[in-house]
DNA sequence: TAAATAGTGTCTTTAAGACATTATCGC
DNA sequence: GCGATAATGTCTTAAAGACACTATTTA
């Protein structure tokens, strides 16, 4: 495969070859291609009982010095999760414990720069990591963010809005609460991700019963109050929850003849 | 911005640039990029009670005469979805009714010609076209596929569980009922589509509860027995089921504070 | 009127909502 | 023991599952 030993980050903001004018590329065969493809890792994380966004300072155009993802350019031998996760070490030190695509932002006019696709992915860390203030990033509760720089502040809304709805129906907290968290811990985030407060007895139950989580069998000691029992994820691995309440029932008697599909 | 007068299928399979070879491009401020960018349109529709996707003979490198899905090279002024369009209507002669980008495949050996994102669209059609026997284009089996070309297989796949998902929470199905429909011929539909069947009183009390269709009033007329209430659906627009069925109560009486969230 | 298909009613089971009550800690 | 927090139990309500039954057409 033919590659050439460029550097891996060609137009970071802020680098000498940023132009005002617009880029554009060709490739071998004459015709016009993507004068580059970006990663943004929208990240997300539950911060004083509300959900907040890591965002940075954009040190180039477009839009320089206005608050954008922490994203970058891809590189040519990089899988485009690599890149959201290196852009993200880069800024916080940490990688992240739950990374999923969310949508690719394509439209023509979406750079100013030049035809600069952009794969989002939601990312969750470790919530010990939180207090770390860097310097070049900022935690802003999504639900009253800045104004963001170009598409950014779309991403950011459809980011939040994957977390919120796959909360319930998958395991995706893992990423959201440390190894081993108690129930009134866990009922925190979750109320700090969705908005809205639940009922504690109910929420341990529906966690329960949703088979993602088990008690250790241990306490947390150190609180106030009657000690908690701490829980794990029973896989760490991304997971669906037991609880999606069902679809119409299937046939039983008369008709029973199992599902259609084959495989 | 600068743009020259291209033509819009710069590396379609079978045309005189192809070549053995692969093809690289690099921007104007001298980086590597991208050598183009493709939308694929996953196209489902149920036929005969199970559920399809429309698929193409690959006509150039790589894996030629392997069967496909039928994307293309996206332009410089397109957006992803109107390429996942045009590139339908060129194949069936119609578009999609139903259009949502489902997920970008973009690892750096995805196709042997180069780096070559591509973005993938799930796209339902008119159910009326299915029996219009393109000679370029054929239905095959979700569940029976033949083996397809790079990583299109993967690609069917997701498209498959992302209709399946969305089924019953929310209106995706307009993509796959006429305008005007009955409670049988939907629920036919929905068995094609989960491969599940449904016990018919249940089905009409969840469809309906649903909220995302109505009655029309009118009957179906020339079957065999009693003719069926036709029903449409309440908007056509992308929109979700009320039966999702909820996370744990919000706190009601004493701990009664609202949502925490603030927008 | 028989066969075929559509639609209604209803009883049972399960899940969820709304608490009251009990348990276990530090001070 | 008291305040604080965690955990359990249970009664009520609502949704879903599993039918039996009724309705309306064509042959």
């Amino acid at each position: 495969m033919l590659r050439m030993a460029s550097p891996r980050h060609p137009l970071v903001p802020g680098s000498a070859s940023v132009l005002p004018v617009p880029i554009s590329a060709r490739n071998s065969a004459g015709f016009e291609a993507p004068a580059g493809m970006t990663a943004v890792p929208v990240v997300l994380a539950p911060l004083g009982g509300r959900l907040h966004v890591l965002l940075v300072r954009r040190g180039g155009p477009p839009d320089v010095g206005a608050w954008a993802l922490p994203g970058g350019f891809m590189s040519r031998d990089e899988r485009p999760d690599e890149t959201a996760q290196r852009k993200l070490t880069e800024k916080t030190g940490v990688g992240a414990i739950y990374l999923e695509q969310l949508q690719t932002y394509a439209d023509p006019d979406r750079d100013p720069r030049g035809w600069i696709p952009t794969i989002a992915y939601l990312a969750l860390i470790d919530a010990a990591v939180l207090r770390a203030d860097e310097s070049q990033a900022r935690w802003w509760p999504v639900d009253d963010p800045p104004s963001l720089a170009m598409d950014h502040g779309r991403i950011v809304a459809d980011g939040v809005e994957r977390l919120r709805g796959k909360l319930w129906w998958s395991n995706i907290s893992v990423g959201l609460l440390p190894e081993r968290f108690t129930m009134p811990q866990a009922r925190r985030v979750f109320e700090a991700i969705s908005g809205v407060r639940h009922e504690p007895s109910n929420f341990r139950r529906e966690l329960e019963r949703s088979g993602l989580v088990r008690a250790t069998g241990e306490l947390a000691k150190g609180g106030l109050g009657r000690p908690a029992t701490l829980y794990e994820f029973v896989s760490r691995q991304p997971a669906w929850s037991l609880r999606r309440s069902r679809p119409p029932a299937t046939v039983t008697r008369g008709r029973r003849v199992g599902t259609i599909r084959s495989s």
